[in-house]
DNA sequence: GCGACAG
DNA sequence: ATCTTGTCGC
């Protein structure tokens, strides 16, 4: 694990940075072998109001039952300050830290954010998948400025998103009369097994267990350490 | 034509 | 992301 997490190259500037997107983003591959993810490990980072202490979290879950069987936790700073469309950068080296710590590698990671619908086709979820080489999804709770048709109004229905011809994600309701996630593919995965996955693991609530295990996590710790 | 885009 | 009270509904 530490050898891949080497891999993960931090660009000095916005530049550098989207020539990387535009480098890496030739080696995303939408395919999987069907429905035999298993575990599945949610991710997120929270962040304090002031100081800029940061809390990444992984969280792995069982698929069957949300059981989870895992937690692992890296604390630090962000050096990459957020820009729309280079969220990779600014959150990925604390995710691949929090990743590394865990025993259990699951069979797929969940982030917060997009995957294929990005800009240049290469955001979070793609990014954290390809360097890991690894299945990824990505979940957003919010749409991205391409045309979005809303789904109909009960859990289930979906849109495709649509960049020109190429479908590049969904907008998924997860609950009767509540607005979508958008979920995209990150890595070695297609959009229906992403979408069939994340709706499976929303049978409660708008989004998926373990994107919430991950944030409720990331959240209790930073009011813990405030104290 | 330009800018808007997750967290 | 983060700041926040009440409020509506099951």
């Amino acid at each position: 694990m530490s050898n891949r997490l080497r891999y993960a190259r931090l660009p000095k500037n916005e530049a550098e940075a989207v020539a990387l997107q535009a480098e890496l983003a030739g080696c995303v591959v939408v395919a999987d072998n069907g429905h035999e993810f298993e575990t599945v490990a949610g991710l997120d980072i929270a962040y304090d109001k002031d100081s800029d202490e940061a809390i990444a979290t992984a969280v792995v879950m069982r698929r069957r039952d949300f059981e989870v069987l895992e937690r692992s936790v890296a604390r630090g700073r962000s050096e990459f300050p957020y820009v729309p469309g280079l969220l990779a950068f600014r959150e990925l080296p604390l995710l691949l830290e929090a990743i590394g710590g865990l025993k259990i590698l699951p069979d797929v990671f969940v982030c917060d954010g997009y995957g294929l619908t990005h800009p240049r086709r290469f955001g979070l979820a793609c990014h954290l998948g390809v360097v890991l080489d690894m299945p990824a999804i990505g979940v957003a709770k919010n749409p991205p400025h391409l045309p979005v048709t809303e789904p109909r109004s009960s859990r289930g229905e979906w849109t495709a998103i649509k960049a020109g011809e190429e479908v590049v994600g969904c907008a998924l309701r997860t609950r009767d009369d509540v607005k979508p996630i958008y979920v995209s593919v990150g890595h070695r995965c297609t959009l229906d097994t992403a979408r069939n996955l994340m709706l499976d693991m929303a049978p409660e609530f708008r989004l998926p267990e373990p994107i919430r295990a991950a944030d409720r996590l990331g959240r209790e710790l930073l009011a813990e350490s405030r104290k």
